[in-house]
RNA sequence: GCGCGGGUGGCGGAACUGGCAGACGCGCCAGACUUAGGAUCUGGUGGAGAAAUCCAUGGGGGUUCGAGUCCUCUCCCGCGCACCA
């Protein structure tokens, strides 16, 4: 009989679909499980071939943790706030909303259509206002613990967008999204005060099962460093200048400074006759973008004429301006240390400044730096490892001479705390979270600007405040966002003093809406809270979430962050939202390159499903390579796992299935399938699961007749993969659907495991002779058993067997003196 | 530069705590049946050799009875961060 897949796969996607067979259960007595795939952003272009692969590889878990028995949460949604549609809107002037329903139905068709076991009646959509409300409602509780505010500062503004970027948004010094030119500009922005929660957001971590290089992009994100401020006086004036060392214990060897160009003090303690040199390095360095700083590495700077004094020393410093130091990190100003750090080393070097080594390493460590000790001491090479400190005391109380890195700084922080010159310091990489865009299609931010009371939340009972409807999407010139210009809007009365006031015009970033989302599909119809706590209570954390390695930094610190203010203010029961992280790997076009519309090697998931059927174009997904990997298309791979399901549909339809006992083979078989895909899907190594099932299959499908046991059995482990088909077979087989609720096999590993076993003879250690022996034959046995052997007689004879080594069920190694 | 991953046949990739390298699939070769189809079935397929054997997991050293797996040095590739004091 033919396999009909299309009409296979309406009739039983129909079934599910009828049958709620995907629901989740709130407060069921069975054990939960929440599983969660990224949500997509509904583009015009469709689903990516990509999109399939997470999503298949988390259905098959939930599906097999349903046959376990598990009360699943396997939910979608749309995070359909966004650039290319407003793009669109711009140029078509069809309204984003109707863009966004137009994309969301053609995405929920192709995901019906390749068969996932999502509950569908939790579908949530960031820009529905029902979902919005509950993201302004956030912003307000985030407003309200002073998380959130105005201030005007330097974004990064993308020319081409017309739009201010957050820093996790520009990669190589270019807008991440059009790759466009971005330059700094002054602008006023809400601002969420994520830097609070840094620390949190690093501890977090420790518990959490996430992948190491996830925890480890995260963790680089934060740049937790921990050192010291410190105060030192201005030769010839009261004015002090606070720097931030990560090396307190190298203060001994502070040869000079280095400020920022843009220090506030930098004009003030210049001196007349350096005047000139000093406005025009500034200059110079203001016309540099973030690219052309990064790309030119060769140190540069200012001598400002003036001096620092060195607190430990009374040592008088020059102070120095360059590039190299950042306003934007610690205190936009330095102790300069050329013996011990490779930036002012090579400062030092090109302006001819002293170089003073303090850290004598020890010989062994400098040879394996290649590097000699006699050198480091003349201050002819940078030394940055531990060693001993040397010319580091002074008459003041401070002595860290023969003391090594970690107890220098103690001893140093001690001291300066004491005199009030400096303080243990921490510093993060981390900025604040830049909450502001000046766009049409994002969530408004719910505040009223009062010419009296300044700016003003919005009640609660006025959300959601919804978007108004315009005419035209192009932001205004002035950095405005378009709705700047709906005076009707704009203009309304102060929440608080009832005064005229104007409504804030910019919207949310589109990582609002996403940060909370897994928290919306617990509950995604309640009108009166983001979600009721008990539900909260009975689904929290997600137990495992799956998304690409590109989020690792953005939408996962953001989202973590959101939990844990909720969490801190008790309306959400767990301070971290998800148990585990994992991420697969991308999909690339055929050849390995990035699939893309101007290559033409994008391959439409649609065809694929017309072709070969969406439970072809599933197990090929996971059969392409490892999950975590990048995997390149291979159309004539797709061939081999259409040979592999027409198999197993030609097998069980023809076949007749026998009401017997399974032999042996079909018995050891069948539990060494079940084991290995059972223990696969776990670790998503869904590669070797299904290798092992076509295994499996190849050999069910060479006996005249199938046991009705094997049979039952191997359309159960199937059916997470291709769902479809084995729907279709089960009932076949006669038993009640839909087998996507039906137990999960159980093996027994003894079972699993062969009762003759194939035992390698290596006489020193070389392979020379092979016997079958019993499973399980002990050590001494194989051994004797060896020794006996015929083909290994001769070999040993006269010889001195100097030790054997045996492994049982593997092989005995019979080692001579030679 | 720093931090994570990786280098295994013609290709995608297997290989549990060290134990017969190359599972499974693609491709290829031969045969069967058909012969219009990316059809199906059977057998073969790392390299060299007639064979016994020998050589093979980026490269060099080492530990071990035994190394793709452990240690060490080194080369290459991918990703992330990058003048963060």
């Amino acid at each position: 009989m033919d396999y009909d897949f299309a009409k296979i796969e309406r009739k039983w996607q129909e079934f599910w679909q009828e049958n709620k067979t995907f629901r989740a259960e709130d407060f069921s007595r069975k054990k939960k499980f929440y599983c969660l795939v990224e949500f997509p952003y509904p583009s015009g272009d469709g689903l990516h071939v990509g999109h399939p692969r997470s999503y298949t590889a988390l259905d098959i878990l939930s599906r097999k943790k349903r046959m376990q028995g598990f009360n699943v949460l396997f939910p979608m949604g749309f995070d359909s706030f966004g650039l290319p549609t407003e793009n669109y809107a711009i140029k078509t002037g069809i309204h984003p909303a109707k863009i966004t329903k137009k994309n969301t139905e053609r995405f929920t068709s192709q995901l019906k259509s390749l068969g996932f076991s999502f509950d569908w009646d939790r579908v949530i959509s960031t820009s529905d206002p029902g979902y919005y409300r509950w993201t302004q409602w956030i912003f307000l509780k985030l407003y309200e613990k002073g998380l959130a505010y105005k201030a005007r500062i330097p974004i990064n503004w993308c020319l081409s967008c017309k739009i201010g970027l957050a820093n996790e948004e520009v990669v190589d010094g270019a807008c991440e999204r059009c790759g466009g030119k971005v330059e700094k500009r002054e602008i006023e922005q809400w601002m969420l005060k994520i830097t609070a929660y840094a620390d949190k957001l690093l501890d977090g971590l420790k518990d959490l099962d996430f992948l190491d290089k996830i925890k480890a992009q995260q963790s680089n994100w934060i740049g937790r460093s921990e050192g010291a401020e410190l105060d030192f006086g201005l030769k010839n004036s009261k004015d002090k200048i606070r720097v931030y060392t990560t090396r307190p214990d190298t203060l001994f060897g502070a040869t000079y400074m280095v400020l920022a160009p843009e220090h506030e003090l930098v004009r003030r303690i210049t001196t007349p006759d350096r005047a000139a040199e000093v406005e025009e390095y500034r200059r110079r360095c203001a016309k540099l973008s973030d690219i052309e700083r990064q790309e030119n590495k060769e140190k540069t700077g200012a001598f400002t004429g003036a001096y620092a004094v060195n607190p430990v020393n009374g040592a008088d410093i020059p102070i120095w301006i360059a590039d190299y130091v950042l306003t934007s990190y610690g205190t936009g100003a330095i102790m300069a240390v050329p013996a011990h750090d490779e930036r002012d080393f090579e400062f030092a070097r090109k302006f001819k400044l002293p170089i003073r080594c303090i850290n004598r390493p020890a010989p062994g460590d400098a040879a394996k730096a290649g590097l000699s000790v006699e050198k480091v001491l003349e201050g002819e090479v940078c030394w940055t490892g531990d060693g001993e400190l040397i010319n580091s005391a002074n008459a003041d109380g401070l002595d860290i001479n023969g003391m090594n890195i970690a107890a220098a700084k103690a001893r140093t922080i001690a001291w300066l705390n004491e005199r009030g010159i400096g303080e243990k310091s921490v510093k993060y990489k981390l900025r604040d979270w830049v909450f502001s865009r000046q766009r049409y299609w994002g969530e408004p931010i719910p505040m009223v600007h009062c010419h009296d009371c300044g700016w003003v939340p919005l009640p609660e009972s006025e959300l959601p405040l919804l978007l108004p409807d315009v005419d035209r999407y192009e932001p205004c010139d002035g950095g405005q966002s378009p709705l700047a210009g709906i005076s009707g809007w704009v203009d309304t009365k102060c929440p608080k003093c009832g005064g005229p006031a104007r409504r804030e015009t910019d919207t949310m970033p589109n990582w609002a809406g996403s940060s909370w989302y897994f928290l919306r599909y617990i509950d995604p119809d309640n009108n009166s809270a983001f979600a009721d706590p008990e539900k909260l209570k009975y689904w929290m954390p997600v137990d495992w979430y799956n998304g690409g390695m590109e989020h690792t930094t953005l939408h996962l610190l953001y989202s973590r962050f959101w939990n844990i203010f909720l969490h801190d203010c008790g309306l959400v029961p767990t301070s971290e939202p998800y148990k585990k992280r994992t991420s697969h790997g991308m999909v690339l076009g055929e050849g390995g390159e990035k699939m893309s519309k101007s290559r033409g090697n994008v391959i439409n998931p649609d065809d694929v499903v017309r072709q070969h059927g969406a439970d072809v174009f599933r197990v090929y997904e996971m059969f392409i390579g490892p999950f975590d990997q990048a995997a390149a298309w291979d159309t004539k791979g797709i061939a081999g796992v259409d040979r592999f399901i027409r198999k197993v549909w030609k097998t069980f339809t023809e076949t007749k299935i026998a009401e017997r006992r399974m032999t042996r083979d079909e018995e050891r078989i069948l539990h060494a399938t079940v084991k290995k895909v059972s223990e696969d899907i776990d670790s998503l190594d869904l590669n070797t699961a299904v290798s092992q099932m076509m295994i499996c299959m190849n050999e069910l499908s060479k006996s005249a007749d199938i046991p009705r046991e094997a049979a039952e059995s191997f359309v159960r482990i199937l059916c997470p993969f291709a769902p479809h088909i084995a729907e279709e077979l089960w009932e076949r087989l006669g038993r009640p659907a839909p087998v996507s609720l039906a137990e999960w096999p159980g093996f027994d590993a003894n079972l699993a495991k062969a009762d003759e076993v194939e035992i390698l003879v290596q006489i020193n250690g070389r392979p020379r002779v092979r016997f079958k022996a019993p499973a399980g034959t002990d050590k001494d046995a194989l051994v004797k058993m060896a020794m006996e052997n015929p083909e290994v007689l001769p070999a040993i004879a006269g010889r001195t067997v100097l030790k054997t080594v045996s492994v049982p069920d593997r092989l005995v190694n019979i080692v001579l003196k030679t």
